[in-house]
DNA sequence: CCCTATTACAAGTCTCAATT
DNA sequence: AATTGAGACTTGTAATAGGG
């Protein structure tokens, strides 16, 4: 099984308010501290005031007390760290448990191709090099898990990156990690960003590979969970 | 004057390159 | 080999500039 496990030392707070792109401010015993953001998304529709929120201490030395972790929504926790998905794909690939990346004998992270970084290049001697891109999704609107949760240039430049790969000859493939469990298909958000929506549904065109992963998601950590069906309507 | 648009800044984490 | 520094990455906020 795939697992990312939270730190032992976690506890609860109430969520006040996001002061910037990283920091927020929480409510603990009615004391105010400062956390965290570890994702580049708004979230608008998780961190609401009073929610209730994940947090661990921050490395001692920076600037917040705490991390944010995971905020619960209708009950249930959702993970928020933009990086947690990418330690998740590592591990799978490790285990050989992502059936349709399976058999390649190297992996490498962060790789420059162009002017992009992808999140992994995979390699084996008898076939060609595989580019991996894993985009960590927190929005889900009534069962559709959406992606990008803002507006984000470089989104659609990867995509654009990944149809180049793929022109190469190499192998491209997206794969947008949904943390929490209550999807039942992906879809890109069209309304919050049409270009990247758009280039999605060329990239599908030019032969780049998108997959989508639930996640089952609790205080203790992170499993990996099933695919959603990728559903990419035709806008032209 | 006011409304919109543009811009610079803030912060934590990671990677890669350079230095000790 | 281990440490350090620079750079990339990202959006909300505030300040500034420009147009009406």
């Amino acid at each position: 099984m795939d697992k990312i496990l939270l730190p032992k030392n976690t506890t609860t707070a109430s969520f006040i308010k996001r002061i910037n792109r990283f920091v927020a401010t929480i409510n603990i015993n009615d004391q105010v501290f400062r956390a965290h953001v570890p994702s580049s998304g708004r979230m608008k529709e998780l961190l609401l005031p009073g929610a209730q929120v994940l947090i661990a201490p921050s490395p001692p030395g920076g600037r917040t007390d705490f991390k944010l972790l995971m905020v619960k929504h209708h009950s249930a926790w959702i993970s928020i760290d933009s990086l947690l998905p990418n330690r998740l794909v590592k591990k799978a690939l490790q285990n050989n448990s992502i059936p349709e990346l399976n058999g390649y004998k190297r992996v490498f992270s962060e790789q420059k191709y162009g002017n992009s970084r992808f999140d992994f290049l995979l390699q084996s001697d008898n076939k060609a090099d595989c580019y991996l891109e894993v985009k960590s999704v927190t929005l889900v609107e009534s069962g559709v898990a959406r992606f990008p949760d803002a507006p984000s240039e470089r989104g659609s430049k990867h995509l654009n990156e990944l149809v180049d790969a793929v022109a190469e000859g190499f192998r491209g493939v997206v794969m947008f990690i949904v943390q929490r469990s209550d999807a039942v298909i992906f879809s890109p958000h069209e309304r919050q960003d049409e270009k990247f929506t758009k280039a999605l549904g060329r990239a599908v065109n030019k032969g780049v590979e998108v997959y989508a992963r639930q996640c089952t998601v609790s205080p203790a950590g992170v499993i990996l969970g099933v695919n959603l069906p990728v559903v990419i309507e035709e806008s032209e």
